[in-house]
RNA sequence: GCCCUUGUAGCUCAGUCGGUUAGAGCAACGGACUGUUAAUCCGUAGGUCACUGGUUCGAGUCCAGUCGGGGGCGCCA
């Protein structure tokens, strides 16, 4: 039996067996550090060549990066050590040694089309390694949640006949010589569960065909859908913002190593876990957009602005760094090492000035963006970040114009709004969960779906739902992969399911 | 779908006005070193400059097209 390292505080000072890959390699003439990682955490095993002998040293120094082995040694607790703990080997046995392993460098060194393209191989580094157990810890609380709440999970149909929400582009299948349609929601199925079991949610992939090519979309991505009969949208709202606080408390509460090696900024979650989310009407949004209305003395445009002037400051010293750094590399009185430390560090400025430019450049549309926002628009993606850069804590928008929403959601009575919200995340990752409160008429459901050119036939199964016992009920869909990039604070989805499927990449 | 940008060693990148034999760091390999933390030091090997065509005495460099990558917007979770 061997010892995880997970579990390594329990056997400190014994005799243990660790199991794992070798994640990096330090080494002198007579001792050898490896870096072992065995899936459950990070640890360095000394092989020395005083203790385990000439001719088991030099077997040890065959172990290249990723070689796969079995340590027997003894347990020490050391606070200098990745993991914190160091077994010093008595003796060891090899599984495999690897081949020469493209990935051997820092992933702060690799590119993002490389790393794509080795996506089985990226899972072992330990970025990745801790964001897919904080995605497994966001997949754990939200069960916890709901269960918790007596909600009952349930599966809706990945093959659909109709077109739900009859916007967006889906894939079409052949499903025995008729056309069906992957799903892009299991709403309106959820709908049908909760009036047979008050409370549901699913949890399962959903598929859009969009070729949407940013930092925000999958074309596979999961989502999560509570229903709820006999919730208004007030219930809706304090319930999300419940199941946020929820869950990013318990990744607060079991992720510490995993957020230290993403280097989160804890206090970001905390304020999340602290502070009530702020609720704003749509009409509201519209003003603090366009600069006419204030946030505990916040202007949205001003913000902005100040932004650009940090980063106008910002690319200015970067590029003396840079210039100073060169000069003196050219001046020829640096040590080898130096140099090579002034080099790679010109080339990580080099890199820093391309996002600052990028960001340049599109702050400026961003302002104009927000200063022109007329009522009844959809919020756009900068628009979002510019709202919610008002604010710490999480944003719901809600009750919004009906002409740009789904034709299931409920009138607000005397208006043209809907009974609905967003949910838009802090730091500029914007919305993460969109909800309502469902229509229960059924003449006003049937005269929305003649305006969105629905087929009444196709949902003749949902009308039932309003001819037997229609009670005003309300849900909302969070995608999964947005949650986790935002609480691991990354630049992009693709890092945070374990094979991305999006538009343009199929394999690995 | 629209706009911007990019393609040079296994990887990350330099390559000046178009000019002789295309460079560095990391990784790999060989060696030195008594505890390393991006170890350090010495050495070796590694190239169809994405592809196709064009301009030119001469193209990694200029032009056109094709293919691939990245970013922004739209659509959305």
């Amino acid at each position: 039996m061997h010892q995880y390292i997970s579990e390594f505080s329990a056997h400190v000072g014994k005799t243990i067996t660790a199991k794992g890959w070798i994640y990096n390699i330090r080494k002198s003439k007579t001792n050898l550090f490896f870096e072992l990682r065995d899936g459950s955490g990070f640890c360095q095993v000394v092989v020395s060549a005083e203790k385990v002998g000439e001719a088991a040293f030099a077997q040890a120094e065959q172990l290249t990066i990723e070689s796969a082995a079995a340590f027997v040694g003894t347990l020490i607790a050391d606070e200098r050590q990745k993991g914190g703990f160091e077994i010093q080997a008595d003796s060891f046995e090899i599984y495999q040694i690897a081949e020469n392993y493209p990935l051997a460098q820092r992933e702060k060194d690799l590119g993002i089309s490389f790393l794509q393209d080795k996506r089985h191989l990226w899972l072992r580094k330990e970025r990745q390694w801790a964001i897919m157990r904080v995605r497994n810890q966001i997949i754990m609380g939200i069960h916890d949640f709901f269960q918790a709440k007596g909600f009952v999970q349930m599966d809706a149909p990945l093959f659909t006949g109709n077109s739900c929400e009859g916007t967006t582009d889906l894939f079409e299948t052949d499903f025995f010589g008729k056309p069906a349609y992957l799903s892009q929601s299991g709403q309106l199925y959820g709908e049908a569960m909760a009036m047979a079991q008050g409370k549901i949610y699913t949890f399962g992939p959903t598929f859009r065909s969009e070729k949407s090519d940013t930092p925000r979309h999958l074309a596979e991505f999961w989502m999560i859908e509570p229903e709820m009969a006999f919730y208004e949208n007030e219930d809706n709202m304090e319930l999300m913002e419940q199941f946020i606080k929820s869950v990013i408390g318990r990744v607060l509460e079991r992720c510490q190593t995993e957020l230290k090696a993403l280097e989160r900024d804890l206090s970001k979650l905390e304020t999340v876990v602290n502070r009530p989310f702020a609720k704003v009407l749509y009409t509201d949004a519209v003003k603090i957009l366009r600069g006419e209305l204030e946030v505990e003395g916040k202007n949205a445009l001003k913000i902005q602005q100040a932004d650009l002037e940090n980063i106008q400051r910002l690319i200015q010293e970067k590029t003396a760094e840079i210039a100073t750094r060169e000069a003196a590399v050219k001046s020829g009185t640096l040590k080898k090492g130096e140099k090579a430390f002034y080099e790679g560090k010109i080339i990580s400025l080099q890199g820093e000035l391309v996002d600052l430019n990028e960001k340049l450049q599109n702050i400026p549309k961003w302002i104009e963006s927000a200063k022109n926002f007329q009522y009844g628009e959809d919020l756009g993606s900068s628009d979002e970040t510019v709202l919610t850069r008002t604010f710490d804590a999480p944003v719901m928008v809600y009750n919004w114009p009906a002409s740009v929403k789904s034709f299931y959601m409920k009138e607000l009575k005397g208006t043209d709004l809907v009974k609905n919200v967003d949910l838009l995340a802090p730091e500029g990752y914007g919305e993460i969960i969109g909800g309502s409160e469902r229509e229960t008429d059924i003449n006003v459901l049937l005269r929305k779906m003649k305006e969105h050119n629905l087929t009444e036939a196709e949902l003749e199964w949902y009308l039932d739902l309003r001819r037997f016992g229609s009670v005003p009920h309300s849900g909302f869909g969070l995608g999964l992969e947005r949650l986790v990039r935002w609480t691991c604070n990354l630049p992009h989805v693709r890092e945070t399911i374990p094979f991305p499927r999006r538009y343009g990449r199929l394999f690995p």
